[in-house]
DNA sequence: AGATCATATGTCATATCTGATATACCGTCA
DNA sequence: TGACGGTATATCAGATATGACATATGATCT
């Protein structure tokens, strides 16, 4: 992805389900950023189901507050590699990782 | 995960699907491991079925040869993002996914 | 109001990943 | 044998992600 194309998703933080659609972004552009608003936001509900902050999540990865924080923000600087290890850490099973992927909004 | 391990996984190459095991890795890096080294066998037996070369696929994803047999032989440095790009323009649905990462080893 | 807790946002130096290039390896076929 | 197609491996400069920090916002108390 081009750096025009995340800085326009930054700006409007991904929030919007469909906002990749208006921009530009190929299928498969969407589909990844699709996939990523996914685990982020299981990550927060998985998060504040078993009653975590972001500090003591940040703590268990070794990591600070901010970034956990931008984590569930799916930020463009946020990788899936960090969110898979954020959702591992948290006790998330494959099967669960699964349904998270397969509940993603086609 | 600290380089020290890392360099000790590249040099394996990741090919022994218990090798995490060895290294003195937590469970969450393995498991991490294995969820990436699902995602790229996964790539290798998806490209090949469609009976494409890693030039071709390369080509597709606006990279090189060589990053494509990385990605094929899950190397350290290469991203789970990466990785998911990849089979996403192979057209892999959603669906696939959630089965890839359903079958990772326990 | 002020204090406290949880979360969000912006910035930065450093670490890591990236595509590219060169080159090596390994079949197969003429 | 040599040439070719496909894949693997090593290296590197530039791009991006990383954790850390400072600071802001918002909610809930007394």
């Amino acid at each position: 992805m081009d750096s025009q194309k995340k800085k326009a998703l930054a700006a409007k933080g991904w929030r919007v389900g469909s906002t990749a659609e208006f921009l530009g972004l190929t299928p498969e552009e969407s589909q990844y950023i699709e996939l990523k608003q996914a685990f982020s936001g299981s990550l927060r509900t998985e998060r504040l189901r078993q009653d975590v902050t972001q500090v003591e999540l940040a703590k268990l990865l070794g990591t600070s507050q901010s970034r956990v924080a931008k984590m569930e923000a799916a930020d463009p600087t946020v990788t899936v590699d960090l969110l898979l290890k954020a959702l591992l850490v948290l006790g998330v099973t494959k099967k669960q990782l699964a349904k998270i992927i397969a509940w993603v909004p086609v």
